[in-house]
DNA sequence: CTCTAGTGATACGT
DNA sequence: TCTCGTCACTAGAG
């Protein structure tokens, strides 16, 4: 995620700050990053059986609160649909969720198997159990993925606070970056470095539930020695991610942030002669990377965000070189203007476009049949832009189907030796209950209500 | 020596 | 069909 090891290069600006210091002002928080702290919680749920459902909300809950309390105004901002540029990335990502979870299950079926009749349990055997039940935890919580009908139900609950929140296009970082660059929020708060490259001119990084991080500023950066002699800059600091690997382009072997930035450096800054430099120093640089360099700094820029104010698709800094030839949707999708909003408010699906009330199914979270795990492919490199090879044939699941009944048997409460009929009726009445409050709030929610609200609206009109 | 890239341990509500 | 881990440590290359 991010750009490995800039966070740490920039410790020497980063200063600790607590909630109390934000009075008065309005705070954007990435919604994944506070809701991926609760994964682990989800987990440990899902190993003991009974379950609300509800603990991978309480990180994001107690943040609120704590902004909240110190007189903080909070906007939540989630990530929507996936750019062309990262579906790569994330279709590793996905297996490896996919194959966590096909371990986890097998480890959490051997469990159940051994659990209810303990009584020939010594002292030792109970904590090999236990040993085992912190194993399967380890690994379900790898396997735990943040769908959107999670972000959308955490969604609700911020919204009954009365917390602005707004579903981001693309990705909650260059939303966040928008709202800043258009004075609707003075902080962020996030885990991702890749908001000082967007331009976020105050992030706070690490605040925890009692309210402390750690902030750094934009316009502080040049101050750092991390990465010395190179002196970062807001305006350079994409040249020097796209250079040193960031989510949006294949790293080049043997180049990491230091490399990257001394060879910026000097370069003067200039990244066709630092790339020039590199190849003359033996760095084997692949003949098209700088055309794929200009395309991932244009992600940065010209990415696809929500205009709040116009109520529809923009793109974040600049509109994108009129000359440029870039993949299909590479800054974003094209929405009308109808869907975009829907999008926004939380009400459609920012990858499937489909209503949320109508597919929103009880959300089993990490309880799904997981795909089997693929053998791993023999020698190919991980990421190339190659043909997508990886559909040639799928193998036999070795016991998928006695899998997925131990999955059933977790999911409930208390299943009662539930058969497999019922699929769209619902299991977990949790869930239940968030599908009937967001079916109820689809229906009389008008998508004015994005609009913000007077004390969101930037201090320039105030005409309604 | 510096730096990249890979590995292993690790995580916790009421 | 449906969203991002991270840190400390170290081998090994330059």
């Amino acid at each position: 995620m991010g750009i490995p090891g800039l966070l740490k290069a920039l410790s020497d600006v980063q200063r600790e700050v607590h909630v109390s210091e934000l009075r008065g002002l309005r705070v954007g928080l990435d919604g994944y990053c506070f809701l991926h702290r609760g994964k682990y919680s989800r987990a440990y749920e899902l190993v003991n059986g009974q379950t609300d459902g509800q603990a991978i909300f309480n990180p994001i809950l107690q943040v609120l609160r704590a902004l909240l309390a110190a007189g903080a105004e909070p906007v939540l901002v989630f990530d929507g649909g996936q750019l062309p540029a990262k579906r790569l990335v994330e279709g590793a990502r996905k297996e490896a969720r996919d194959r966590a979870r096909w371990s986890a299950n097998l480890q959490l079926q051997q469990l159940q198997s051994l659990q209810p009749n303990s009584s020939s349990s010594s002292p030792s055997a109970g904590h090999a159990a236990n040993e085992d039940k912190r194993e399967v935890i380890r690994r379900l919580s790898a396997g735990v993925d943040i769908t959107p009908e999670i972000a959308v139900a955490c969604m609700r609950k911020a919204e009954a606070m009365g917390v602005f929140c707004i579903v981001a296009p693309c990705e909650a970082d260059a939303q966040l970056a928008a709202l800043a660059h258009d004075n609707r929020i003075d902080v962020c708060a996030t885990e991702d470095v890749d908001l000082l490259v967007y331009g976020c001119p105050r992030v706070i990084f690490g605040l925890d539930r009692n309210g402390y991080g750690r902030e750094i500023r934009l316009a502080e950066i040049s101050r750092s020695r991390g990465l010395s002699p190179y002196v970062p800059n807001p305006e350079t600091l994409p040249d020097l991610c796209v250079f040193a690997g960031c989510d949006y382009l294949a790293p080049i072997p043997r180049v990491g942030l230091r490399t990257a930035a001394k060879f910026l450096h000097r370069a003067g800054g200039d990244l066709p002669r630092a790339l020039a430099l590199a190849r003359r120093s033996g760095i084997q640089v692949p003949n098209d990377f700088l055309d794929r360099a200009r395309e991932a700094r244009l992600v940065f820029l010209c990415q696809t965000v929500f205009d709040i104010e116009e109520q529809r698709l923009r793109h974040l800094k600049m509109e994108p070189p009129a000359g440029a030839v870039l993949p299909t949707d590479w800054l974003g999708p094209a929405l009308a203007d109808d869907v975009a909003i829907g999008i926004a408010c939380g009400e459609i699906h920012p990858m499937t476009h489909q209503p949320f009330a109508q597919q929103l199914k009880p959300a089993l979270l990490a309880l799904e049949a997981p795909t089997p795990p693929v053998a791993p492919t023999p020698s190919t490199p991980a990421l190339t832009w190659q043909e997508p090879t990886a559909s040639a044939p799928k193998q036999d699941p070795p016991q998928a189907p006695s899998t997925e009944h131990a999955l059933a048997s977790c999911t409930g409460p208390s299943g009662p030796d539930d058969g497999e009929g019922d699929e769209e009726d619902s299991e977990s009445e949790e869930w239940c209950a968030e599908g009937s409050l967001l079916a109820a709030s689809a229906a009389s929610t008008s998508c004015e209500e994005l609009l913000p609200p007077p004390a969101f609206a930037p201090s320039s009109s105030s005409s309604s």
